[in-house]
DNA sequence: ATGTATATTGAGCAATTGCTCAATACGTCA
DNA sequence: TGACGTATTGAGCAATTGCTCAATATACAT
């Protein structure tokens, strides 16, 4: 039995509930009873603004951290961004993402963590568009602003998709990227 | 002087106070105040959520139509676009669109309504392309899945914009947009 | 044992906010 | 004039919600 510390059992409970319900819908008491705590515990520990930040921001340091796996080759690790940026399993964190866009224009917390959740994975893709251009799997003139024009393509299909978009899909919208990661390097492969 | 009904300066209240605060921010007493009526005539007329959401719409609606201009050929209507799209005039214009997108996920009604902005912007968007091919402007294979991608990469980029990205400036988004087209073209124009 | 700090609880506070409703004014038709 | 519907007002309701705070328990140091 793993024994968590009632301060943790918060923030997992946090985690949780902004998976399942979104960013805007969850309150602090459906937080202290998923935790199994009294509701001013959270207040002792946290600022409900920042707690909300820090669950959402682990959250996507999460994601970041699964772009790359160890020995995957450039390709290999682009086809698992495509394929996997337009998964239905992807959904609740879609909404996560677009729901934090909107809030951060009020709210410095969340903020903080788009900016860095954004950082974070732009540093991760060029990471990756480098090293094929290093390996000639593919030419880029500037892997760093091809990254920015895939992620930013990639938030705008995502909105369209949770808008649900009479003229995409999921497997659309991943041609839709891939059809401009094509462009961009001139070459199938 | 224009004698305007109670209840048309309520709407033109919440349109106004829209593109001065944002979607999440504004409130029934601020429109009522700033229309200078009761609080219960909104009411009495309409019920929140349409209110805001029709008001949405109706600024949307407006910015649909400036896209074409009578007399304007294809090339000169998609320059405004690249130009117009991040233009600092257009920042309120952009908070709202992003907002929208995350508050449609709860509010039915907005969600109507930023799917039928979504419809009106790629109709005008497609109708410049396609008439761009009939003319040889240009050559694009699916002008509507163009207009996707375009409108997908410029919301993407609207986002980093608000968000302050480090890598991105007015400039340099317009820039990549610009990119995005002259690649699905292939050519200079 | 005594004291001190931290952990923990939940009833209740205080602010927010869309909306109701009784009262009143106004306009129109018979 | 009287009657009836619509327009209009704003005080106040009711629900929501993050957070406070006094009370109590627990752990640890001296």
């Amino acid at each position: 039995m793993t024994t968590t510390s009632k301060r943790d059992r918060i923030l997992e409970a946090t985690v949780a509930l902004l998976i399942e319900q979104g960013l805007l819908t969850v309150q602090t008491r459906a937080v202290t009873e998923r935790a199994g705590v009294g509701t001013g515990l959270l207040n002792h520990y946290f600022r409900w603004p920042d707690l909300r930040a820090t669950a959402w921001a682990a959250i996507f340091a999460g994601v970041a951290d699964t772009m790359r796996r160890d020995g995957e080759t450039p390709p290999e690790a682009m086809r698992r961004f495509f394929t996997e940026s337009f998964a239905p399993e992807a959904r609740p964190f879609w909404r996560l993402w677009i729901e934090a866009e909107g809030l951060a224009l009020q709210d410095p917390a969340i903020a903080e963590a788009v900016t860095s959740a954004r950082s974070q994975l732009r540093d991760v893709l060029t990471e990756i568009l480098t090293e094929g251009v290093s390996r000639a799997d593919w030419a880029l003139d500037a892997p760093r602003a091809t990254a920015l024009r895939l992620e930013a393509m990639r938030d705008g299909l995502v909105g369209l998709l949770l808008g649900a978009d009479a003229d995409l899909s999921e497997g659309k919208a991943e041609a839709h990227l891939r059809d401009l990661f094509r462009r961009e390097t001139g070459q199938e492969w």
